[in-house]
DNA sequence: CTAGGGTTAG
């Protein structure tokens, strides 16, 4: 950068005739504005000094700063100055990449304009513009829009599959995200370590542990590198999908882990009760010296909660509010699910308190459960009282609230509730829960008969159950016997 | 100088 500095300097000080002046210039620009050596507030100024960018130096101003984080909506403001101005003429580039800022700050008024213009442009028919176009309305959750664009794709490249496979997965539609993915493939389309990523991300979400697991059989076979993002992608997906030995084993695998990959792991083994084993990942962590993020955290925190480990939580969030991570709603969650699950109702309620956040729905509930599983009547109420105003139509309060009364008895209060929703038509949604087994997803609600295997399952679940009393498990009933004698 | 990727609590 001094260099360059030194080179600027000269450019201006010496006679040159403008046409090399702007070409040099443009050059500068590109590099501070692209290069991870470079600066883009210095080569906003240098920008400023050329007397008529190109469109090259437009690009790469646009470019640059959807690249630095925190500044893409510079980068559509470059465009729209461009515009504006009605010179040079937008290309493809510059398509591609102010729809590319657009997708990353969710700027969807402009994305549709930015769409208008490949229209009359006649640049619709470039295979980068297209590919952004989905990416851009994927990323602004209009998946439907995303998928016109799709298939208005004629000739369809690897790319272009990737991205609606992505776009699918991350909005949580893993069913068409699998789906595609198969269609991909029938139509001859190979997939590269992009692509698996998305898959593996998918099978992730939908529990779908066969299909990822050939997936991951596939890309061995295949030699397909398997790097940090597939790997941290793997993780992840054998730990959700509850083979917790085979995602510390592709974790162990790694030569290198970033932060999100010490994060996935730390928080597989919360999600499976492994407290301890969490724990001990996170100082493993903290000395390879792979700075932890707020992920990390969350998944530390909620190690502790699981674990009852109620002073490593408390020294885990106050080493968190030392270094530079400023504590979310997922974080204050997290730590009241910890204290009330300690039966620490007060103490939670007093960091709710000094929340400079209001807190969410999520956390009111907490709190209200812990309340009701301590029998604190009043306290119950009045959160009970701010959750209802928040949501008077979340059938799930309106339960909770008459649970409370359940557990102290106050059997009038409780029929008073279930009154009031009955009156407002709010229904209870039963619980539910899916399993894929040899590629099939099975669902269940709660009391359904629908399954064509129902007896089967009732009696397998009947003996599951005597064993673990056999173990000295007690359940939990008397919510439901309170609800019977009513 | 173009387009697609991993982690988020209850």
């Amino acid at each position: 950068m001094r260099v360059l500095r030194q080179i600027q300097a000269r450019l201006f000080t010496r006679p040159f005739p403008i046409s090399t002046l702007s070409f040099a210039l443009s050059k500068i620009v590109a590099f501070c504005a692209l290069s991870s050596l470079g600066d883009i507030d210095y080569a906003r100024r240098v920008f400023s000094r050329i007397p008529n960018p190109g469109i090259f130096s437009w690009n790469s101003m646009i470019r640059g700063c959807s690249l630095v984080e925190n500044h893409s909506r510079e980068s559509v403001y470059f465009f729209k100055r461009l515009v504006r101005r009605g010179y040079p003429c937008p290309n493809t580039f510059t398509l591609a990449f102010v729809l590319k800022a657009c997708s990353i700050i969710s700027a969807c008024e402009e994305g549709l304009q930015v769409h208008t213009r490949v229209f009359r442009s006649g640049f619709g028919s470039s295979p980068f513009v297209q590919t952004a176009l989905v990416n851009f309305y994927a990323k602004c959750e209009e998946i439907g829009l995303a998928r016109i664009a799709f298939d208005e794709i004629p000739e369809k490249n690897l790319v272009a599959w990737s991205t609606m496979i992505s776009g699918y997965a991350k909005v949580g539609l893993v069913n068409e995200a699998l789906g595609l993915f198969r269609e991909m493939q029938k139509a001859g389309v190979e997939p590269d370590e992009v692509t698996l990523v998305s898959v593996i991300s998918a099978c992730a979400g939908a529990g779908a542990l066969d299909i990822g697991r050939w997936v991951h059989a596939y890309m061995e076979k295949q030699m397909i590198d398997i790097d940090l993002e597939l790997s941290t992608a793997l993780v992840n997906m054998y730990a959700k999908c509850g083979c917790i030995e085979r995602a510390k084993k592709v974790f162990c695998e790694m030569p290198v882990k970033d932060a999100k990959a010490w994060s996935t792991m730390i928080v597989g083994l919360a999600i499976h009760g492994l407290s301890e084993s969490a724990l001990e990942t996170f100082s493993r962590m903290e000395e390879a010296k792979v700075k932890p993020n707020h992920v990390t955290l969350l998944g530390v925190l909620s190690a502790c909660a699981h674990g009852g480990l109620v002073s490593e939580g408390r020294k885990h969030w106050s080493s968190m509010l030392e270094s530079r991570i400023e504590p979310s709603m997922e974080h204050y969650s997290c730590m009241v699910d910890l204290l009330c699950r300690a039966h620490l109702v007060d103490e939670a309620c007093n960091l709710v308190e000094d929340m400079a956040i209001p807190p969410n729905p999520v956390i009111l509930r907490t709190l209200l459960v812990g309340c009701k599983k301590n029998k604190m009547l009043d306290r119950g109420e009045i959160i009970a009282e701010q959750l209802l105003e928040l949501e008077p139509l979340n059938a799930e309060n309106y339960v909770l609230l008459s649970s409370l009364y359940a557990s102290v008895s106050q059997w009038e209060k409780m029929s008073h509730i279930r009154k009031k929703m009955k009156d407002k038509g709010i229904k209870a949604v039963p619980g539910c829960s899916f399993i894929e087994v040899d590629g099939f997803v099975h669902e269940f609600a709660m009391g359904d008969q629908f399954h064509p295997e129902t007896e089967e399952l009732t009696e397998i679940l009947r003996e599951i159950s005597e064993q673990v009393r056999d173990f000295g498990h007690k359940p939990f009933i008397s919510d439901v016997l309170h609800k019977a004698a009513c």
